[in-house]
DNA sequence: GCAATCTAAATTGTCGACAAATATTTTGAC
DNA sequence: GTCAAAATATTTGTCGACAATTTAGATTGC
C-alpha cells in the first residue's frame, strides 16, 4: 500500500529526510560543502522547502557519521580530517576491505570477477597513463560495489559506504600523485587475478597490502593532501 | 567557556539529547527495551519531560546505530537480529577486535597488560567454574576498554561500541552455555600472554580465533539464543 | 456469530513561534 | 583612530499545535 519513499518523484513533493541526507551526505563527501564550512540550518530549511526540526534530524544522523561537527548553540561544521584520523580511517578500512574481499571471493564462482579483470586490463592502463585519474577512480567505485554486493554482509557495507564518504576525495588527491594510479592498478589487477582463482585469502593479503600502501603514500605526501 | 555536556548535573534539569540518547542506547543494548518493543515518542517525551522534537532527534540517531527500525507513519521497534545478521557481526568484530589488539599491543609498552594477566588467573577460572558469569563479563569488558584505550584509534573504538551494543545480550547468553565460558577464559589467558611479550602478530591471531570460536559456538546454539 | 465497514482514538509527521545563546554593529569615551 | 561596552541582529534550542495516517473499537448487515 506504501509506495512512497523509493523515489524523489514528482517535482515539487516535499523532499523527506532520507532524500536530505542523502543530498548532503554527497555534498559533504565531494567537499561539495568543503571541510570547515559552516551549516545554517535556516538556509537549509530554505533551500530544501522543509522546516527546520527535519534539518535538525538530519544533522543527528550526520553527525552520528563523523560527516559534521556540532558545537552546542554555535552550530554545525563540516567535519575536517585531522592526520591522526586520517590514518585511522586507513587502519579500519585496511581491516574492513580485506574482509569484504575475502568474503566475496568466498561467496561467489570465480567467473564473477572475469568481467572486472577486463575492465582493469590494458585499455585502463592506457587511460591512467594518459591522466584519465576520474575514470580509474570510477573503475575503483564500481569494484567496490560489486565486493560489498558479493560480501554478502549488509553492515560491513554499510561500514564501508561511511568510511567512503569520509575519504573519497583523500582518495582522489592520491591518486593525482605521480605513478599513485599506475601502482594502484597494478595492485588490483593482482587482487582481480587472485579473486578469479577464487583465492580468497590471497586476494584479502593483496587488498590489505594495497591500502598499506595508499597509507604510507598518504603519510608521504600528507602535507600536500590535507 | 562552556563547561556543560559533561554531567547530568542537577536532579531537574532537563537532560539533553545527548543524555536521552545514552539512556535509550543502554536499555536497548540491555535488551531492557527487548527486541520488537515499540518505542512511542508520546510516552518517551513524557517519560523524560522533553519534546517529541528532541525524541525525534535521538530516533534519528540510533536507527543510524541500527539499534531500531523506522517504519514509515507507522512507528520505531526495537531492532530483532536475524541470524544472518548475527552472523554479520561476528565476521566484522573478529577483524576490528584483531585489529585493536595488535594496534594496542604495538602502541603500548608490554608491562601494561600485567594486571590484566592477574585479573584473568586462577582466581577468575575458579569465579567461573562457580558460575559467576556476570563477573567474567564485566573482566571482559574491562579487557575491551583498556585495549580500545591502547589502540589509540577513537574511529574504531566507536565501531566497536557500537558492534559491543548491538551483540551484548547475544554474547551473555553464549557465555552461559556450559564449558564457554571456560574455553573463553582460557583464549583470553593466551591472547593476553601474547600481549604480555609483545607479540602483536600473534595476539591478533588468537583474538580472531576466539571470536570465530564464539561465531561457531553461537552457530551451534543459535536456536536456543535468538 | 462473524465479517466487513464505518467511526473515533491514538500515533506519527510537519510546522511556525518563542526563548536562549551567540555574533555583529553601533555608540561613546579616551 | 582605537578600543570597550551596549544595543541589535542572527542563529540555535525548545516547544506545543495542527494535519495526516494508522490502529482500535463500534456498528451494521448477512
Amino acid at each position: 500500500m506504501v509506495k512512497r519513499s523509493v523515489k524523489t518523484a514528482v517535482r515539487g513533493e516535499k523532499p523527506q529526510v532520507d532524500e536530505i541526507l542523502e543530498v548532503l551526505r554527497e555534498k559533504i563527501a565531494n567537499h561539495d560543502l568543503p571541510p570547515g564550512c559552516k551549516l545554517r540550518e535556516s538556509a537549509l530549511s530554505e533551500e530544501f522547502g522543509v522546516s527546520r526540526a527535519r534539518i535538525r534530524e538530519v544533522f543527528g544522523v550526520i553527525e552520528e557519521r563523523s560527516l559534521i561537527e556540532r558545537i552546542p548553540n554555535r552550530g554545525v561544521v563540516v567535519t575536517r580530517l585531522t592526520p591522526a584520523q586520517a590514518f585511522d580511517l586507513f587502519d579500519v578500512r585496511e581491516v574492513l576491505e580485506g574482509l569484504a574481499i575475502r568474503l566475496a571471493t568466498q561467496n561467489m564462482p570465480p567467473e564473477t570477477w572475469q568481467d572486472l579483470v577486463e575492465m582493469f586490463g590494458e585499455p585502463a592502463e592506457k587511460g591512467v597513463r594518459e591522466g584519465d585519474f576520474e575514470g580509474y577512480m570510477e573503475k575503483l567505485a564500481i569494484l567496490r560495489h560489486r565486493i560489498t554486493n558479493g560480501a554478502d554482509n549488509p553492515l560491513l557495507a554499510s561500514q564501508l559506504d561511511r568510511l567512503d564518504d569520509q575519504t573519497r576525495v583523500l582518495v582522489k588527491r592520491l591518486v593525482i600523485l605521480p605513478g599513485r594510479a599506475a601502482e594502484g592498478l597494478v595492485e588490483h589487477r593482482q587482487i582481480l587475478a587472485a579473486m578469479r582463482h577464487g583465492d580468497a585469502e590471497e586476494a584479502e593479503r593483496l587488498k590489505r597490502e594495497n591500502i598499506r600502501g595508499a597509507r604510507e603514500c598518504f603519510r608521504r605526501y600528507q602535507k600536500l593532501i590535507l
